[in-house]
Formats: structure tokens, sequence, C-alpha cells
DNA sequence: TATGGTTAGATC
DNA sequence: ATCTAACCATAA
């Protein structure tokens, strides 16, 4: 008799713990079971199994409860390997997030512990040969020859019909068999990659690197440096060595060329996992992963996770992006683990970006990780030249307009040259909403605290935050007028003005609401590059890893509207969108140029960005971050104290805040403040920021407080604590 | 007394 | 997370 430890598949706190079933036999811990738990069929995660000599009756005797059989095993073999097990041990207590939410966002959806999953092998049928000999005509002879060269064959892959091969099969030379197939996610036809020489500056990065395992290197390389030669001959040395490779980057969808540019170096060892694949794909590539049938995994965040073994390097490129920070349980930061994973295998780690994140490249100018340069463009190209338009001063001129002057007369210039041209708009601040002429009331969510954005295509007004979605309105829900009116520059307003303000303008809008079918982004992206469009127009999805060499200018219509987040890396997203933006202009023969209209000309975010100078956006940055004690010079944890009852929230966050007070001494403490949106579905949220130079007492208050605000008094309020916080909403 | 809605308590 | 029993209020 076994007592099996089960982790159940709910990812809540109260239930961090793990349930003791029977089984007659043994089974691996690592697996998934079927469980009855609490008059539910549930499924669970095998924690520990243990043999014990008892019956049923004397374990219950002693326990003073009733065992239960467990009903199914479900996997024969672990899931995780013992590093991933353990891994996801040090996430929940890292995260303060139950066991099971970490080995959830560890697995993908077939795989994870819990009753969504649906199971599914794709099966094809191949030609088996079962005996040599002669068959009839010459026809099937041919062919039997033909399958016994080629095993494996399917039916429709050989130059026979299907008639001669079931003749074969009923004299008993072959037969059909059903094995199991991988969805290919790569639909593109593979072409050879061209191998490019390296420079001898990336060559001396590359051998640096080389020379030192298991350190940590940071490449600052500025756009088109060609980080991504590096990083594919850093990946052929390791694969030389018989090692794996792991390639991150932020979110695959908007950096398509680095998942084709791998796959095309080193095609079938390659595997990809991102969210856009099906969950098919996603099982497939995830089990060639596991079978190490690949040598190279490409994917976004939760490719941290991939189970590669005998990793030799973690590439993240673009390392600065914020879409290394997961949002939901467990909130963990993707370079973390990627350093967890690197030292369990003593690997090397490899961070690249335009635009470094201050605590990595303040690691590097201490010492922690070794710093590489990249200052110029490959062939010597130039970076584009970048202006300023000064918005302020376009209102003395009286143009209120969304274009100034200059942006107008480049834009028209580009297109008459028959070149391409980019637009940057910052979402945030461009949805349109609907407003009441009579009463003055803005139709907002019900259910969160934002206005309904209206969609135009659908007609329809949608909430942002949640699925909540209403048909246009007739009246106005507060007062019954007639008289409503949409308000604001959606990115659709913009589209149709832009048409009508310049020559010749074809604009392909490029956003969250045109991209969102399945590879809708590519098929975009492929227009443009066709040239059936001349103005991208996007958010910042555009700004991101594109190359179209006939773009020759770039105009960033409101730079400002990032900078006036209250956030404290508001500045660094700032100059971080607009080096990345600038970048995309010029990457042909011809010279880029760059046009940033704002309201703060003066700004070191958009000087600095304007100047190509990241070192001077150090410093100053550095200078604010010191006085305002902000990471780099302190860690930090936002507290989410939240309840589906307003009244409680704010009683239990004072709560909170004096448990703090009491328990932290060295530490500083804000709030707690109500959240940028205090309702979010439903959800009433206020926050409390802690900054800190050491973890331990405050990981141990935070530790007590979500013991007694998750696990033991349970439903009413909870808290999420949120390390390294990347969003204040 | 029956019925409906909310909540505390347990889950092996 | 979700089931059940227990509780309270309302209707018949």
């Amino acid at each position: 008799m076994y007592i099996v430890k089960v982790l159940t598949e709910h990812p809540v706190h109260s239930l961090d713990t793990t349930f003791d079933y029977l089984s007659e036999s043994c089974l691996n811990k690592g697996v998934r079971v079927l469980i009855p738990f609490h008059h539910r069929k549930i499924i669970g995660y095998v924690e520990n199994v243990e043999k014990t000599s008892l019956t049923k009756e004397e374990l219950e005797q002693e326990a003073g409860f009733t065992y239960h059989y467990i009903l199914e095993v479900i996997d024969e073999e672990p899931l995780l390997n013992q590093e991933l097990q353990d891994l996801a041990n040090t996430l929940s207590q890292m995260t303060l997030s139950p066991r099971i939410a970490c080995l959830q966002a560890m697995l993908p959806t077939q795989l994870k512990p819990s009753t969504t999953h649906a199971v599914g092998v794709k099966l094809k049928t191949i030609i088996e040969v079962l005996n040599d000999g002669t068959p009839q005509t010459i026809k099937q002879k041919e062919c039997l020859e033909y399958l016994k060269e080629n095993p494996q064959s399917q039916a429709k892959d050989i130059p026979y019909t299907k008639g001669v091969v079931d003749r074969l099969v009923e004299q008993g030379f072959v037969q059909y068999v059903q094995v199991e197939d991988y969805r290919n996610p790569f639909s593109k036809d593979i072409m050879e990659n061209k191998r490019v020489e390296l420079t001898s500056d990336q060559q001396a990065i590359v051998d640096g690197i080389m020379q030192k395992t298991g350190r940590v290197s940071l490449i600052h390389g500025v756009t088109g440096s060609g980080k991504t030669e590096i990083y594919l001959a850093l990946a052929g040395y390791i694969l030389e060595q018989g090692k794996t490779v792991m390639m991150l980057v932020p979110e695959i969808s908007l950096t398509p060329m680095m998942v084709e540019v791998f796959k095309r170096r080193f095609k079938e060892a390659v595997a990809i996992l991102h969210s856009r694949l099906s969950q098919g794909e996603k099982y497939d590539e995830y089990r060639r992963i596991k079978r190490q049938e690949v040598k190279i995994v490409v994917g976004a965040r939760s490719a941290v996770f991939a189970p590669l073994e005998n990793i030799g390097l973690i590439i993240l490129d673009e390392e600065h992006d914020a879409s290394y920070k997961q949002e939901s349980k467990p909130r963990y930061l993707t370079s973390q683990i990627a350093k967890m994973r690197a030292s369990s295998h003593h690997a090397s780690v490899v961070l690249g970006s335009a635009t470094p994140s201050l605590e990595s490249y303040s690691r590097a100018m201490k010492g922690i990780y070794d710093l590489y340069t990249l200052d110029k463009r490959i062939n010597q190209k130039p970076l584009p030249k970048v202006e300023i338009v000064d918005m302020l001063e376009e209102m003395h001129h009286r143009n209120y307009s969304l274009f100034s002057r200059t942006m107008k007369e480049r834009i028209q210039m580009t297109l008459d040259r028959q070149e391409q041209v980019i637009l940057l708009l910052n979402k945030r601040g461009y949805a349109s909403y609907v407003q009441c002429r009579d009463c003055g009331e803005v139709i907002k969510c019900p259910h969160c605290d934002v206005s309904l954005t209206y969609h135009k295509d659908e007609h329809r007004l949608k909430c942002h935050y949640c699925e909540y979605q209403i048909p246009y309105p007739q009246v106005c829900p507060h007062c019954g007028s007639k008289h409503l009116k949409t308000v604001g520059f959606g990115t659709q307003k913009i589209e149709e003005e832009i048409e009508r303000m310049f020559h010749g303008a074809r604009v392909i809008r490029y956003d969250v609401d045109t991209t969102r079918q399945k590879n809708g982004h590519l098929k975009l992206l492929e227009k443009f590059k066709n040239k059936e469009g001349n103005i991208l127009l996007g958010t910042q999805m555009i700004a991101k890893g594109l190359d179209f060499e006939d773009v020759t200018f770039v105009g960033v219509l409101n730079a400002d509207l990032s900078l006036n987040i209250p956030d404290f890396r508001a500045s660094e997203r700032t100059f971080q969108l607009l080096c990345q933006v600038a970048g995309r202009s010029g990457r042909g023969q011809k010279q880029g140029t760059v046009l940033i209209q704002t309201y703060n000309p003066e700004h070191y975010a958009i000087t600095s960005a304007a100047h190509h100078d990241y070192q001077s956006f150090y410093k100053q940055e550095m200078l604010y971050r010191q006085k305002a004690k902000y990471p780099p010079y302190c860690h930090m944890v936002s507290l989410i104290i939240q309840s589906r009852q307003e009244g409680l929230v704010h009683q239990a966050a004072i709560e909170i805040k004096g448990y703090l007070d009491k328990h932290i001494q060295q530490a500083v403490l804000l709030g707690p403040a109500k959240s940028g949106i205090f309702k979010m579905q439903d959800i009433y949220r206020e926050r409390i920021l802690i900054k800190f130079i050491h973890s331990q007492e405050v990981y141990q208050a935070l530790e007590t407080i979500n013991e007694f605000y998750n696990k033991k008094q349970k439903g009413k309020v909870t808290v999420v604590c949120d390390f390294n916080p990347y969003s204040q909403i």
C-alpha cells in the first residue's frame, strides 16, 4: 500500500497543501492523477509517494479521517524532471504563490494539472514493411523496394497510387500502422539562411562570451548593430559542445523575425513556444523538447520553463522588455528564472538590448555582469537623424491638429519619394469613448473603473480590462437622451484623417484590433512589405524588431503620453520606445529620419533618445532613481489588497500598513493608495509599496500577511504580493 | 412549513 | 475552488 501526497488542481492559497490518497501500486511522483475530492472528481498532482505496511483501516484509525483511493493515473512519466520540480517549489516560495499555480504556469495547457485539459495526440498512418518477397506485378515490386528504402512513409508522400499499396497489403507484404505525428507550427517553407560573416566587433563579443561559462553577459548594441548574428553564432558554438540553447524573446508574435532566423539556421533542431500557437501545436513542440528531439527552444516568457536538458546558454533578447514580467500568479521576472536555471545547468546567460534596463546596466557597471557594447550599425550605416518638434510652439501658431507642420511636410515628402512611413501613436489616451451631450455622462464599464472604448468596425463599446461589451447604445443610460457623441482620437479616426490629409496615402493600421486573428500581424506586415500600403500606423507594437528597407521616415505623434504615466519607469519606457521606433528608420540603403512631436522637448528621455545617447540617459535617470529611492537603488514589492466589497478594502489596507510599520524597520512604506484603476472586474484594489534593501524582514512580514489573509481568514480580502512590480494599474 | 439566498467550514 | 450544511429571511 502507498500513501500518495497530492496537490489539488485549485490554485488558491487555502489549498496549497497536499492531501493523502491511497494506491495499491506504486506511482511516480510528478504525475497527474484523477482523485475524488469533496464530492467531485478532479485532477491532482502527485508531490510525493510513501510506502506503508498498514491497511486502509489502520491508517484511518491513526489519522482520524477516511482515505480515498486514486481513481486513475493520468501520466506514466513525471511531468517535470527534478530540476523543474525544485524550481516550482522555489518559485512558489519566492513569489508567495500556491505550488499548483507555479506548476500550471510552467506547463503547456494540455499537461497542466487541471480539468480543462484535453490531451490530443495527432496520429498519422504510415506504411510498414512486414515481409520481403515477390509481389504479383512489376509496379508492386518497385513499390515494395521503394518502401523498404523509405521506411515510415505516408501513403500520400510516395510516388505510387493507393491501389498499388493496397494490393501489397492484401498479399501481406506491408501494413498500414497508425503512429504519433507532430503538428508543425512553422507553416512557411524553410529557406536556407545566407550565412553572414561576423564583423570583428561581433566576433570579439562571441569569443568573450564563449571563453567564460556560467557568467551573465549584457550586450548593449544599438538597433541594427547585428545582435541576432551574435546569438546565432553563440548558439552554433554551444550546439557544437553538445549542449542546448534557450532563446527568449519578448512577445513572439511581435518578433517573427527572430523565430524565422533561428528556424532557418538550425531547422528541425528548433522548437517554438509562444502564446499564439494552437494548443495542439504547443503540446507537440513541448513533447519534442521533453523527448530531447530538439536542441534549441525559441519562445516567449513561459518558455524559460521549457524542459531542455543540458542547457549551455540562455539568451534574453530585448532584455528590458516589460513582457518578461508575468502579471499574474506566479508573478515572476523571466531574467531571474533564467539565471536560476542557468546556475543549475552551469550555463551562461546573455542579455541583449539597445536600451538595457537600468537594473541590468547598473549591474554591468558594478561588474556583476560582463558588458559588451556595439555602438555602430552593421555596414557602418548611420543612425537616423532625429528631430524634435515642440507642440506647444505649434499651438502658439494656432495649429491644434495632431500633426505639426513639419510632420505633415515630412510625411508628404516621403510619400512623394515613393518611400514608406511608420507612424507611432501611443494608444493610451487615443481610445475613443462615448459621452452624452445633455448630461455629460461618459459611458463606463459596470465592472471596472474605466470608460468603454468605441470600436467602429463592430459598432460596439468594449471594456479593455474585462470581457464586457455592448452594442452602441441608442440612448444615454443615465438620462435617456438620444444625443450621444464619440470623443477622442481612435486609431481608426486617425487613419481616416491621414488618408484625407495626404496625397497617395494608403494606411495600414496595426493595432490590437487589426492583428487579433491568427497570424493577423504577419499578414499586415507582409502587406506593408509588399508596398500595398505606404504608411504603417500603430501603437507600441510597431516599435519592435520590424525591418523594412524602404522605411525612411518615422514619426512619433505624441511622445509624452508614456512620459506622464505615474510610474517610476515612465522616463525609461519613453526612452526605450523612442529609441526602438527610431531604429525602424533607414535600415536599407537610404538614410532615414525621425520626427518626434512632444510638449516636453527638453526632457532628457526625449533629447537623449534623439541623440541616440544611452549613456546620457542612463546617468540622468540614475540620479533621479537615487534621489527618489527607486530601483536599482532598492528592491520593491507592491502589495495589492483586494476585495469584492468596496468597504473592506481600505480598512484591511490600513490594518496591513500598521502591521508592516511595526514589523519592518529598514524599509520605506508608501500608501495605501487606490490602484490606478480602483475597480477592475468587480474587484476593488488598493496598493502599498515597500522599498527595501535587505529582503529578509520584508519577506517574513509578507509571509505572515499571506498566511493570515490568504490562507486563514479566507474570502473577504486577499493580498497579492508583486515583487519587482512593473505595472501600477 | 416550505423556499430561497447567503455564508461558514471542509476537502485526504 | 466548490461542495454541503447551516443559518436567516421571506412567502404561504
